[in-house]
DNA sequence: AAAATAGATCAATGAGAGTTGATGCATCAA
DNA sequence: TTGATGCATCAACTCTCATTGATCTATTTT
């Protein structure tokens, strides 16, 4: 098997709970590569194949699954295997997790400083 | 003047505009540091002076001024002068035009993927 | 005017993260 | 069973980025 059935941290359940600090960040960090942006965008666009994706953004195998992994660790994606293809999936749960800890962050934001003089 | 008046390009009224991809990636890119997100969270409980971030995080004062840095040129903060001082606030735009951007990314991946073999 | 404080900036160092090419392991076709 | 294809993984290299300590400027205090 080359898919691994067990899940990441930051994958499942956990992502309909508020999501943690850290859980926050390693989404941010997933997210914040270009390479990796230009793979949500298109999987933002529907499930694809890794053979898809490496001719969609013309990148060599290596290095698109290296960044696939790191996306995947994230609890960003889910693979799905079909015989000798393997197809990716944004986690949709995931992106609604990381828009609804951003909501929380800005809360109290316009409280004024106490002057430091 | 310590602080520049020009305004970064991902800052202003550009933010209430639906992000680019650059715009967003420069956003992610910024929050996904563990230090810089701390000073986000402590700001996002409201306005803070630098040596009040310095004190609260037990940061060394040109870690902090670096990182500040980095955060003020993604649009996520502005700097106001008083006297010696500087303050520092979180523009909640720019959280919000994140948010809605990646809403917006997620639109469409339950689309399947048309089979490859 | 001189000393002290707040904060930005710079140069040098160090650590982490991405890239590249090779290799390995499945799966499918012949 | 042999060869080809899809994809993951590994080791070596590179490069980006954060850290550190020093220096510089502006402001305030004495």
């Amino acid at each position: 098997m080359r898919v691994d059935a067990s899940r990441p941290v930051s994958a499942g359940c956990v992502l309909d709970h508020p999501l943690a600090h850290e859980q926050a960040r390693a989404l941010l960090k997933a997210l914040a590569d270009p390479l990796r942006l230009q793979v949500i965008e298109v999987l933002g666009r529907g499930e694809r194949c890794v053979c898809e994706l490496t001719d969609e953004l013309g990148l060599a195998q290596s290095k698109l699954s290296f960044h696939l992994k790191v996306l995947k660790d994230a609890g960003l994606l889910e693979a799905r295997e079909d015989g000798r293809w393997i197809y990716y999936r944004l986690r949709a749960e995931a992106i609604g997790a990381l828009q609804r800890w951003l909501g929380d962050l800005a809360a109290g934001c316009d409280t004024p400083a106490s002057p430091c003089g």
